[in-house]
DNA sequence: AATGAATGAGAGTTCATTCAT
DNA sequence: TATGAATGAACTCTCATTCAT
């Protein structure tokens, strides 16, 4: 999917197929908004159409005119908050001089991310039994563009050469989340305040943990051994 | 809870709290079987009562004798998985010669578990949705356990001292989960065939990246530094 | 209803009461001509007023320009096509020699249409439900119609002096609905195809049928006698 | 569908397929007994579950013991009162002299059932819009016996030899089915009251109808002649 | 004269839980 | 100890109708 379509595909009813006006863009975006603390708050299965419509503050018909089930609106604040989280990534990521700070900077952003929208973490891990899918996807934009610059550092030797970048990438993907989940959100109160972004002293063991595994080393004692049992 | 409780936790019903006869006994273990399949096979959700009491061949009120509700027999599930995971990983440990050999048979018993369970590990992981305390427990003892080994390697200049174990620990949890999904539980058929465990060299090239975060540097080059934005 | 009521009434909206432009007049017919197909295709419950509109190429709101409700322009349906199966009937009986040759010229007529226009005689038989005054309407009409007739060729001796004109005029209609519905709308396959008009050997044996019970009979041994237990 | 088909059926949930215990039965006829009348009162989409359940005295998951769905629960009312009928018909005929006593004696069985169980006419002929089959099977059950009796009548001269029995069947069930909607519902008040039976006039003036169209005339003259236009 | 976004009452249906047997 | 009929709150979804534009 291009960026093109991403852009287009807000314009367009994803029941009719009519493309929105003005106001009823506006209705989607409100239904959208409160479907993600909606979901965030109570879950796939607690939420429920009436609750997303009576925070978005809007008549419950109207739900149907914009997304044609529950499981569609999810699915679309999904791919909404994919974009969002990539976009505030590669925000962060711009202007980094080196491989390190553009590291630092993305996972930075990604925390910050996370933090302010506790949303994408609930519901993108509970897409995984409510919509494969789509996790799916989300977990592989991300890991691709991340992937693209572990190659780049690496042939730029800011990485070391040795390391395979899919599963480097997917290993990064993976302490992000369950990082971000044990330090982001499990340190929320009950009413819904938590740390703004990561603590730095964990910020940084995280950043310190991840440069020793992809550090060039001086030698070329790292060659790959072993046997999978 | 220590390992005597949670051996004694079936001999007790959890309704009554009395202990049960051997008869009883008997009827709690096919609810926890039946249990352990239907929500294996169709999700907490999807799952209900009824299909739970018909596989086990028991009538729908009787399970009221047994379990509060749904939500406890699932919560109860997740305890005996957890004790099964960890079971796998410290066998597979046992008998290590050294940090790094530890660190592979562990992550080995840990993806031969999921490889073999991959419903039964979807359970644990739907826990964050049902039962967020009993998934905190989940994650929990792992780390613990893998915390403490790494303070232990790092006495003995097996893992570099200028980790922070706790994150470490964190972190080599979110890898082991995110590639697991990726490189098992998503290359499974329709039909339900997957993987037996991780190819040789996603393992191998897993590894390589563990060891390069954990293993001592020569210099102190690696001291921490910068600042999380 | 007069007949220059039934004409007139399609040149006055049925909301304000006003005259209709000849745009206005357009609009109208291409919404009866809409409703006509969509409640004839789906019956009147699973017809809604989009599909009307829709059908029509005209605005949603348009329609409650033209008509107070879906039962409202139901009714102006059963109207119109109540007209045209007298039409229908009016037509085949026109210059018929004698009583009999009537009696099968009508009926002719009638199955002529039925068979033609099984969906939209579905509309009228399904105005029972919706709204019975108007089914009341549609059969009466035709009933005095027969009626009229058997009187006349009751005193040409052509049909028994001692019948009932009007229990005869019931008992024929009730035949012929059931009939048709029988040897027309039954025969047809899903396709929507079936016999365009009743077999002859059915129909020559409906007329033998009609022709005993109406003729006169030579001697007088067929005076009512009986009790209704 | 056979005699011990019919009647075990009532024994069986049409949900579970188990057969039903003594207060299982009363529900279940509870409910079609309060089916019968909601839909009769309000017709089948005016109809709906919680006011069958409401009648009933019973709560509204209840129903979904029983029956599917509210096309179940219309469907088993139609096949329930198809035997009724048939049986209030059969009983009525018991110990008939003559052919024509029988014929007497059917009908004024019809009327009588019809007058008292307004629901038999108003269900059978709206299910032509819900469950076609069913309405098929109504008829066509009904038309069966009629048409057998024609034969074994015309066996012993007791009926025109030359009228086609099927033919006739139908035509006579047409006209009790329209006169019956024409002197028996029609009459009926807003409060749901309406004549025991058919009026004395009325129902002799369509006997006699009927047996002018059955009996054997002296001559031949009525062989079958004329086209089908 | 024409539009279509918005509405909400009310539909059918599910299922965890209770309780009389 | 075991049962399963009964319950009803809560769900998702539809559609005739309104009204601001």
């Amino acid at each position: 999917m291009s960026v093109q379509n991403e852009q287009t595909a807000l314009n367009v009813s994803s029941v009719t197929g009519r493309p929105l006006t003005k106001r009823g863009e506006a209705t989607r975006r409100r239904l959208l908004e409160a479907a993600e603390h909606v979901f965030a708050d109570q879950g796939y299965h607690e939420a429920s159409i009436v609750k997303i419509t009576e925070r978005a503050g809007i008549g419950l018909g109207t739900f149907y005119l914009y997304f044609d089930s529950k499981q569609t609106i999810f699915e679309s604040l999904v791919v909404d908050l994919n974009q969002r989280v990539r976009h505030s990534m590669a925000e962060a990521m711009t202007g980094a001089a080196s491989r390190l700070e553009a590291e630092r900077a993305g996972f930075a952003g990604f925390f910050h991310f996370t933090a302010r929208h506790p949303a994408l973490y609930r519901v993108v891990r509970e897409a995984e039994f409510v919509s494969p899918d789509m996790l799916k996807l989300h977990y592989t934009r991300i890991v691709e563009g991340y992937e693209a610059g572990l190659r780049r550092a690496q042939q730029q030797d800011e990485v070391d050469r040795t390391l395979d970048p899919e599963i480097a990438a997917w290993a990064l993907m993976g302490m992000g989340e369950l990082i971000g989940m044990r330090y982001l959100l499990w340190e929320r109160t009950a009413d819904g305040d938590g740390p703004a972004t990561l603590p730095d002293e964990a910020f940084d063991a995280l950043m310190h943990f991840i440069d020793n595994a992809l550090s060039p080393r001086e030698h070329g004692q790292n060659s790959k051994e072993g046997e999978n049992s």
